[in-house]
DNA sequence: CTTGACCCGATAGTAGCTACAGGGTTTTGA
DNA sequence: TCAAAACCCTGTAGCTACTATCGGGTCAAG
């Protein structure tokens, strides 16, 4: 199997397929002696794994060590439960950050009368007040929620 | 002003304001003679709107086209409308897909038994098992709706 | 006059791809 | 048989919104 079909049997990008094998989350299949990678059916197996924990979120450097902690049968899996058990609890507080934010826009987006100019416009008359009484960010105003999914977005990076 | 007292004032890195700058959102201020920034109070108004804006999560291309739109009081402001209704959407979006997603993280999680080695773990069993059920992509499976979180990661981007 | 806190610009790194550029190879069909 | 189209290769740069580090300059207190 080339690349091409793998990509189009799994549903991804080739440039996926090589970022893949760079990051060390696809073995390196065998060349042809023109150089074309070769794959095995294993392959697309690993890959639909590998697709799948991505389609639940699951960060790269999570998945590349589940790969790894499959391979040894007899190994803890305590690891495996405490990965997943720890993105969960993630999700969970991303999703509960944009609740907060939803309502928030929400209630900016209700702001929207029927001025059509700019030096009556609710919203951007919102955003600015709102602005000024947040200044110093010392107290936990309606906004400390929504604060929080600026740094969840970067939950992964952690 | 110099920069670490702006900086400690908006609750912001240093290095995020010289960033602001570099892309537009802050006016550059003057400079000492040896080449200090020197803020003045319309800075910190201003940088305390775009923190609000970057609170809600709104992006910084958004932030800096409001700042524009604000500063011309006589346009009109369907396209501040616009823009925080399209973000209100995406929130939306993303906390749905985010929902999807946690239901099937849970359930995956509860999958958990007393088994102590990754031959009989649960959580492996069953990402295993769904990455096969889930080839090919063709079909409108569980994951479909945990699929757009990925997506939904980028729409920033777009 | 030294120590420490501050500041400068430039550069690189983060996650997970995606999109080139500039080549080589294989397949198809006329 | 040969040309075009479709595929493949490596390497590099781009995306977001910062954050960190480097090597150096400036300033205030003691």
């Amino acid at each position: 199997m080339r690349i091409g079909e793998l990509a189009a049997r799994a549903g991804v990008d080739v440039q996926t397929l090589r970022y893949y094998e760079r990051e060390g989350l696809l073995d390196p299949p065998a060349r042809t002696r023109s150089g074309y990678r070769s794959y095995a059916p294993a392959h697309l197996e690993r890959l639909n794994f590998i697709r799948h924990c991505r389609s639940l979120d699951m960060a790269l450097a999570d998945v590349r060590r589940l790969l790894e902690l499959s391979k040894d049968k007899s190994a803890s899996c305590d690891e495996v439960n405490a990965k997943v058990h720890a993105h969960l609890e993630r999700v969970r507080a991303k999703r509960a950050a944009l609740q907060v934010l939803e309502r928030q826009l929400a209630a900016l987006d209700a702001q929207c009368a029927s001025g059509h100019r700019v030096a009556d416009c609710g919203i951007l008359e919102e955003l600015i007040h709102a602005a000024h009484g947040e200044a110093c960010a010392c107290h936990a105003g309606p906004a400390a929620g929504a604060r929080e999914v600026s740094a969840a977005d970067r939950w992964r990076g952690r």
